[in-house]
DNA sequence: ATTTTCTTAGAACTAAATGGTCGATTGTTC
DNA sequence: GAACAATCGACCATTTAGTTCTAAGAAAAT
């Protein structure tokens, strides 16, 4: 092909499909090179091993996640506004991704600190774009907050602690209302007045 | 417990969600065995194998999807509207078998006869029951034809040509308009005038 | 035309996973 | 305490799946 580059894309995106679907485990690479009609062992000449391209797969998704916030971040002016709508994303990616960790979560973490590491980085994306939300809500007089950077964390861990509903029970239809409530509940002590 | 006979119920309706979220192959017996917070070789105890415990499986979700049509056979008077009900009912459970057949259909259906005897029964009473949507059809005057069996035989093998579009290509989106241009063109020489 | 580099895939290897068996164990009923 | 019901851990045989290796077909360069 023109570029090596390119295809390692191409890997990507329809990797991404299965594993969303299967998790890491269940995903094997005789249906990730299927899926391109290649050879098993073809897949090797891009990829050094499985790990690697679902660490490639994760990478994406964390980008395409960071768009969209970019985008919601722009979206309005009312930070109250804003921080709902990142959260109903965040939760949106949370339940595509959940495959992922299902399938991680599972017993044997053994030697999944590559998994760690990835989250970290993410960890730290995410507490630096809640700041920048907070810090604009400050600025703006619709919080009321002493420390953005120690409340930025807080709202993070916070965030986490909701991602075991969404990973344990799958698609609870009240969902979306419940999720609203909780947002109520969690920043009452945040919104000025 | 009390009853062996519920139990495997029980079984039955966890293995259920597994195998259809992830297919026969990718569904372990230890994963059947775990939603149950049981040991592995306990379920040998109710079921002999796994494919036994994927036999009871389809069986009983033909049971469901028995149960919807009947009740869709009673939920009107006009044929025609009956049939448009059955035929979105049966692209639903479809839907939700596909993943089954795909983990079968996916080469080796080497000893897998038992999937044919289990279709052949399911087939039989499908055709049975679109038999009398469409003698109702014509009884009340809406249908026009010679011959019911030999009609319900040609709308099945029909609607099995069908199926297809629905396992290769997931969640197409222009799906339900899609199907109803299909069954447009489909019955359009069944219904009178 | 020939050499060299890029790309692919089948075969082979190896470690792990998995369906299934069996005997031991625990609990219950008579 | 014998007989039966239910469960489980250890174990086995086979298959699977990740990875490596090598040869070979295309394509590009010389």
């Amino acid at each position: 092909m023109v570029d090596k580059e390119k295809y390692r894309e191409k890997i990507v995106l329809s990797a991404s499909k299965i594993f969303s679907r299967y998790g890491f485990k269940k995903t094997t690479m005789e249906e990730i090179a299927n899926a391109l009609n290649k050879g098993k062992s073809s897949i090797y000449y891009y990829f050094k091993s499985k790990e690697e391209i679902f660490e490639a797969v994760v990478d994406h998704e964390a980008q395409v996640l960071k768009d969209e916030l970019s985008k919601v971040i722009k979206s309005s002016d009312d930070p109250e506004l804003i921080l709902r709508r990142y959260v109903k994303i965040r939760m949106k990616l949370f339940e595509k991704l959940s495959n992922y960790y299902n399938a991680i979560f599972n017993r044997d973490l053994d030697h999944f600190d590559f998994i760690e590491k990835q989250r970290e980085k993410y960890d730290l994306m995410e507490i630096a774009l809640i700041r920048y939300v907070l810090w604009r809500g400050v600025r703006s007089g619709h919080f009321n907050l002493e420390n953005t950077g120690l409340a930025a964390l807080a709202v993070q861990t916070a965030l986490k602690g909701l991602e075991l509903p969404l990973f344990w029970e799958k698609r609870s239809y009240g969902m979306d209302a419940r999720l609203d409530a909780i947002i109520d509940i969690l920043f009452y002590g945040i919104v000025r007045k």
